[in-house]
RNA sequence: GGCCCUAUCGUCUAACGGUUAGGACAACGCUCUUUCAAGGCGUAAAUACGGGUUCAAUUCCCGUUGGGGUCACCA
């Protein structure tokens, strides 16, 4: 059987990332085996559906490069989900009930309600084997507000059986929508498909993720500065496993390998801190010339010029895990902070680990007659820097000298080594901060 | 609460009756480094509990407990 699969999000808002975790599994599944994966958008709801948020999934879609082989509204489908309710309600199968309206208008509306045979619903769920219910309980449940109004369940079923989907992979909360669904499709006389529950993804608190609490809409990461591939990739792995010790998967990998069999079945927490190695891995992958790219367009928001960025950005690339850590490091306290703000050094905040300030000022003095003395080309290579200055550290104590000299160019105990940033610096603007710094001290 | 699903290190997971219970992330330590990060090396860390079945149970069965989902004229 060629697999014909789809997902069906709502567009009550930006996607998912269980959404997006399930389409993953549903297109994987599809093309491991030849076949086909649609998304239909269920917006039969016309109360909570706004069109904007269609647009917005199919936006999501597209930037986390999950490939789309076809594409419905399901709203569309509206004169066909009639045409099978009339069907259902003259074979007698359903009927329509006159009743109170439930949201305590007392107004009379009519409702369908399907007639539940009350029979024991059992289906064998692809992830979970065999899964059995009761549906007495059930009653005759509501398919539709009227009986030109049909509901998420009936359209669902009319839906998968005209789009011929063979195989339903969805998240487990829809494990108990299934028996009702199944006795539509039954009343339809619909053959069954292949239902698949895929576990919960979970915040730390072991509640179901959601988009308001937890913020788990992929916009959300996205303007995070996380790439789709690095979410695709952790996704696939979160529920899931290759059953080797690889870790770092193309999707075409991922198509390759796709097995239903080695799905998950409890849910699993969403760990951003997995998702940010992730992350450094596939920056660390990305081709020079597209991290580039990426670096100078961000670096352009603050004041650094063109011909100082290939200085910085090899900086950068070792330092990030994601895009919205450069702002953090450029953000005040940040590593990289010095580059775009003098520092104002204050001798009480200096950690003068080990000499007093007044000693620190003699090495800076020293160390300011070395630099002037060097000519301007030294200031363009970090190694020619070094031997300038390692001497003279080494003789006094790297610590001793090092440190007041870090301290006097960048204000901050975190940043690169004294020697990248007396490049970074110039000489010019480098001897005007240590001579600040000396003045402070005294 | 009813119904349903589920249970291996803190987290994601491997094992598909016989392993010193493996890997990854995180943590911690060492190393490199003036600092931080990255890198290299290493340490600690788990089969929820109780019964069966079996020569043998993480693995199969039952129960307990825990966790989760769901109980709409939403999807």
């Amino acid at each position: 059987m060629i697999p014909r699969t789809r997902i069906a999000p709502s567009p009550t808002g930006r996607m998912h990332i269980g959404t997006v975790r399930t389409a993953l599994f549903n297109y994987l599944f599809a093309k491991r085996h030849g076949g086909t994966f649609f998304v239909r958008v269920e917006d039969t709801d016309k109360e909570r559906n706004k069109d904007e948020w269609v647009t917005a999934i199919w936006d999501d879609f597209s930037w986390c490069g999950i490939p789309t082989d076809e594409r419905f509204i399901q709203s569309q489908h509206l004169d066909r989900h009639r045409e099978l309710l009339k069907k259902l309600v003259d074979r007698g199968v359903a009927y329509i009930s006159k009743e109170e309206a439930k949201d305590g208008s007392g107004r009379k509306v009519e409702v369908v309600r399907l007639k539940n045979p009350g029979t024991r619903v059992t289906f064998d769920d692809a992830i979970r084997g065999e899964v059995s219910f009761d549906t007495k309980e059930l009653g005759d449940f509501v398919i539709a507000r009227s009986i030109d109004d049909p509901l998420y369940h009936f359209a669902v079923v009319a839906d998968d059986g005209d789009a011929q989907v063979t195989h339903v992979l969805r998240a487990e909360e829809h494990i108990s929508n299934t028996p009702r669904q199944i006795l539509i499709q039954e009343a339809l006389g619909l053959p069954r498909p292949i239902y698949g529950h895929l576990p919960l993804i979970l915040a730390p608190d072991r509640t179901k993720l959601s988009k308001r609490k937890h913020g788990a809409s992929i916009e959300n990461y996205r303007a995070q500065g996380y790439s789709a591939q690095a979410i695709i990739n952790y996704l696939a792995l979160l529920g899931w496993n290759p059953g080797t010790p690889q870790e770092i998967f193309s999707m075409d990998e991922l198509v390759s390998i796709f097995d239903l069999s080695q799905i998950q079945k409890s849910g699993a927490i969403f760990d951003v801190q997995k998702l940010n190695w992730f992350n450094r891995e596939y920056i660390q992958r990305l081709p020079a010339e597209e991290f580039n790219k990426e670096a100078t367009s961000r670096l352009s928001r603050y004041a650094i010029s063109v011909s100082e960025m290939p200085r910085i950005i090899p900086l950068i690339r070792e330092r990030i895990a994601t895009w919205s850590e450069l702002d953090q490091m450029f953000a005040e306290g940040g590593e990289l902070h010095f580059l775009i703000h003098d520092p104002a050094p204050n001798p009480v905040q200096i950690p003068w680990k080990k000499d007093a300030p007044s000693i620190a000022a003699q090495h800076l003095t020293h160390l300011a007659t070395i630099l002037n003395d060097a000519p301007v080309p030294v200031f363009a290579d970090t190694d020619a820097i070094k031997a300038l200055i390692m001497p003279y550290a080494e003789e006094n104590g790297r610590g001793n000298v090092l440190w007041p000299l870090r301290f006097a160019l960048t204000g901050q105990e975190r940043s690169p080594d004294p020697f990248t940033v007396l490049v970074l610096l110039g000489k010019a603007t480098a001897l005007a901060r240590i001579k600040t710094a000396i003045t402070a001290l005294q």
